[in-house]
DNA sequence: ATGAAAGCGCTAACAT
DNA sequence: ATGTTAGCGCTTTCAT
């Protein structure tokens, strides 16, 4: 039986401790310490009266002790805004699937408002957090003030950090906004739309920023504009009535979405409830590829967001921030690439 | 400056102990900590020297520290299968967002095999979380003697747990089985088929079963079967094609899919690529009423699993069991509904 | 109300 | 190679 007692019936049914199995194995309390710890100097037939000693009580180590002395629990932060968009659930399964690989856990902070941010990074650096993942956020000076006090890196992830304290890996959404500017006068259409996303987002901004940057380059203005407000299929859907049946101005033959679901919502809406012909009458694209834009319900021409070099390029960038706690400050911007498929005619 | 020194070039920055607060505010340790310890007695002089030294430190209570002492982390471990189901990722938003709620901060295990789940779960265990929600996995007897050897409470999401060890709370997948059955024959469809999931899973069993016994119990029987071997779009497309291109059988008028991905691929399928009418000529019924399958492009007929309803009783069975270790084992089954839309006719 | 002291389970010197 | 010892930062008695 274990050398302590519990004090609350609250608390948790006895555990073993070092102690207990060193006294099983007739050995010292350090020693089983050191059966545990890789590069330890420990004799074979120590080593094997203490695994003998720990099968039978059923020891388990103490992670959190050990995080204790070490100052590092092999835990990664990963804060993500509340999501219905299957980028960004994709993401946190590749996130925890990598880090896993790597041998890192992933604590999951779920924030829906901006200012919840400033209550759950606090949280995450209490728990010593190895390291911070931040999406779908922009990190305040502040907040990124107290991250490098307190020895704690941080990656923003797709989104631009304004200041210089974190690092950041982005995808270039200004370039696939112009590429998709490119691509829609390329295939000379004639009167362009944009339907935005959340406006407040930064991917928002740089997307349509670019694109029209990008038409205006070419002697070109964006005729329509719409938001939908948010990044989901209902408010895209919603965002292209009003767009495509507001009387007093003519249709457009092509829109440019802030991201797919919003531009799925515009497809579903022009094809199914308007009967528009798409590609024909009307051009429709992306941005992100997710998943459902390549099923043949859809077929969507879209920007494709590099997902799994974000995401592994993100995890490197921590890794190296952790190892070399006194690097520079590293900023990735990762092109993506636009993706042909059937909503979006290619020739005029 | 902190009392203590860090050893190697790869740990953090200084951070500051309740020792130096105590220094700086010129009162003891002990009052720094009830100070951060609610219900404490701490007088308001105190409380006001403590707060100073605080802030002018930037002092931040370590949470490893205190989990070391009260055994007892407020973080719950969430072990998930990798998923591309839009359900399960919509899960994993929930649970964290429910559990932050309550108090508690999530600790994410993701596996792919059933095999990793003999190595995350022990990993688990080690974290000393404080409870552990299981998805997607059945837990061995062994597994659940080990959690419950170390007093950790489970409770098992959506999967029944063969043996008595763990919670649990499930849809009624079995009932939802028998609700296609029925809205199919009382529709007059003469030649039913199923298309199946991942088959070692025990929602796609149950949802069979109880579809194929009640098909019996009204005198009819399953006429095609047909196999995805996963949840999801593309293999759901795929199982289609074989069961709508077989030369050899008379085309099925109607399928029920295991989950809305394989119906969406199936949908896609006949509508896209075979101009089959859905419903007129076919009826396809899904289930989990996942967002899309409202979408105007689907408008799938399913069988919704009341989200809602099956994370926030998961959570309180295992808020329960946390709060009470010695109470039952507790098993709710909650029921599904069936939600009428156009991909499946209600009339011969 | 407050301080002193013990101890949570572990790692990492320091001896031998 | 192994035992002894000193913490890691905190909570919680126990005195006062």
């Amino acid at each position: 039986m274990p050398t302590k007692k519990r004090k609350t019936s609250l608390s948790k049914a006895s555990d073993f401790s070092q102690i207990d199995v060193a006294k099983l194995a007739g050995v010292s309390q350090a020693a089983v310490s050191r059966v545990f710890t890789p590069g330890s100097s420990v004799s074979e037939d120590t080593r094997e009266k203490v695994m003998a000693a720990v099968k039978q009580l059923g020891y388990r180590p103490n992670v959190i002790a050990r995080s204790l002395v070490q100052n590092s629990t092999n835990i990664i932060g990963l804060v993500v805004k509340r999501f219905t968009n299957p980028f960004y659930a994709h993401m946190i399964q590749e996130f925890t699937r990598v880090l896993q690989e790597q041998g890192y856990w992933t604590l999951v902070f779920n924030i829906s408002e901006k200012q919840e941010l400033e209550e759950a990074l606090p949280m995450a650096l209490q728990y010593r957090v190895d390291g911070l993942i931040i999406t779908s956020a922009t990190l305040s000076s502040k907040l990124a003030d107290e991250c490098a006090r307190s020895g704690t890196p941080v990656v923003s992830f797709n989104r631009y950090a304004t200041d210089g304290h974190s690092h950041m890996v982005c995808c270039d959404n200004f370039e696939g906004g112009r590429m998709v500017a490119d691509a829609l006068l390329d295939a000379g259409h004639k009167r362009i739309a944009f339907i935005a996303g959340e406006e407040s987002s930064s991917t928002n901004r740089d997307r349509e920023m670019g694109f029209t940057k990008r038409l205006e380059e070419r002697g070109h203005a964006l005729d329509l504009r719409e938001s939908a407000g948010d990044y989901d299929y209902e408010k895209g859907y919603a965002a292209a009535e009003r767009l495509l049946l507001s009387a007093d101005t003519p249709r457009p033959d092509a829109i440019f979405c802030a991201n797919d679901l919003i531009a799925m919502g515009a497809l579903d809406l022009a094809r199914c409830k308007l009967g528009i012909k798409v590609p024909a009458e009307l051009s429709i694209i992306g941005f992100d590829d997710i998943p459902a834009a390549g099923w043949p319900g859809y077929q969507l021409t879209t920007i494709r967001q590099p997902f799994g070099t974000l995401v592994d390029t993100t995890i490197q960038v921590l890794m190296d921030a952790i190892n070399e706690p006194d690097s520079d400050i590293i900023k990735k911007i990762i092109t993506p690439t636009l993706i042909w498929r059937d909503s979006a005619r290619s020739i005029g």
